[in-house]
DNA sequence: ACTATATACCTAAGATTATTATGTATATTA
DNA sequence: TAATATACATAATAATCTTAGGTATATAGT
């Protein structure tokens, strides 16, 4: 990524994405974020990927290879472990961005 | 810090107190770290004391001893440069919460 | 007197995770 | 034909946090 910032927020985005879009593929995950963030994220393919695989690993995400174009895409979905485990970190997230605020922004 | 979404953070949300309280010291930040964020934010010192250590290598921040109650503090400021990078972090701080706001608040 | 808690600093081993660079391969556009 | 976009992947390195431990004084409770 492109700030330092964002190390630690990778995992949430991703689990965050693929819950309101049901599936996606790794290179569609990269450019929707910096699509939503309207430029501010660039996550970049090394960390993505390992990102990708260790999730899987964790039993939270499900794959599927699907070939377009003579190009293979890995898709990935919310394991039902996923989408319980999503829950939690959205509202560890919001949680997160109201502590960050409090303190960048102090009221008054 | 108690979450992960923490890693990254703490640089700045140092430099960022520092500069609207003058001088801290190191258990002083931690405290209040946690008041300002309303319990949400525990720094540890593991991680405190080396970041602090970290910046003051790098030249951002001065430092004075101070005796309190039998007692050393180890008052920290920010030096010039280190109140010339901490508006570019907080400036990126707001950029980075305006993103994952997009990102976890979409709107509708 | 003893114990726990608070204050106040510090370091070290290990784990986690991002950065940077590299590799493979196909399709499209200039 | 060369550059860019699509699409996956890994590996070495660096940065940074976690966990655990260490030292020391003051205070409050039993």
């Amino acid at each position: 990524m492109n700030s330092k910032l964002f190390r630690g927020s990778l995992d949430t985005i991703v689990l965050k994405l693929l819950r309101d879009k049901g599936k996606m593929y790794g290179y569609q995950i990269a450019k929707e974020v910096k699509h939503i963030s309207e430029g501010r994220f660039h996550i970049t393919e090394g960390s993505l990927y390992p990102a990708l695989h260790k999730l899987e690993r964790k039993g939270y995400l499900d794959t599927e290879f699907e070939r377009v174009d003579n190009r293979t895409r890995k898709y990935y979905r919310l394991s039902p472990k996923g989408k319980t485990a999503v829950k939690e970190e959205i509202k560890e997230m919001k949680s997160f961005l109201t502590g960050l605020s409090l303190i960048v922004n102090p009221e008054k």
